[in-house]
DNA sequence: CGGTATCCTGTTTGATACTG
DNA sequence: CAGTATCAAACAGGATACCG
């Protein structure tokens, strides 16, 4: 990432770090973040709370992911520590995924944003409706 | 946004009632969460948590945002209910920036996600370490 | 000051085909 | 079944210029 010196500097970068600033670019929790509220990283964490699901499981119940982009985010997730991944060495494959420690606290917290853009929704949904909704 | 209907093995009707339905690929959910989620839709909601501000507050505070991906992300938190703008019609122009009562209650959420993996941040670069950092 | 319009680029994503 | 490889499309995002 190209990610240039923030324009807010009164600490130094390692300090930044230590504390995790996320306003700071260079905080690597931004690379976390990135992972974890890409499109279909919210959707496989909450989907994952269900219990541990075969690859098979994810992509039907996620609607419209792709196998590479389920076995990417998968990769992200598991590389964060956020979801452990068991494959029994059988013929045909069968790969087990389910959350971490980790990654189910992680999981109820981004479960909570879901359920309450979902919980809101016909707020939302008025708000839009109130103003020419003019582009998306 | 041009999220297609598509024939999507559905979730069971259980499953849906249970934690809703953020997992078809059709639900508005997506959009608002595509929003929130964004690169600069979490750093601006939690930037706004401060208090009304203006534009180039904004600009200044958020370390690398363009003019343009600040006007978008403000224009969709606006259209979703999240951010209330206020022009003063006076030259030069002022307009103010904050944060309605919807918004605030989703901000706390954003933050509270960002804060945990801040918190987390070493146990997560623990995880990442002990194994070969794959991709990105 | 607070935007919009235009153009341009790198990344993300998806479709398809293939493999252990 | 659970992926990987490859290619092409879509999109997010940035730079610049301009306007009310």
């Amino acid at each position: 990432m190209n990610d240039r010196i923030s324009p807010e500097p009164p600490a130094t970068l390692a300090e930044l770090m230590r504390r995790g600033n996320v306003f700071a670019e260079q905080c690597p929790s931004r690379e976390v973040l990135k992972h974890v509220t890409s499109r279909w990283g919210v959707l496989l964490l909450v989907a994952l709370r269900d219990g541990t699901q075969r690859f098979s499981d994810l992509r039907r119940k996620v609607g419209g992911i792709s196998e590479k982009m389920l076995a990417q985010t998968l990769q992200w997730l598991e590389a964060d520590g956020f979801v452990a991944r068991i494959a029994h060495p059988v013929v045909p494959p069968h790969v087990e995924y389910s959350l971490t420690l980790l990654g189910e606290e992680l999981a109820q917290k981004v479960e909570a944003l879901a359920d309450w853009i979902e919980f809101k929704l016909p707020e939302i949904m008025a708000a839009r409706a109130s103003r020419e909704n003019p582009a998306d």
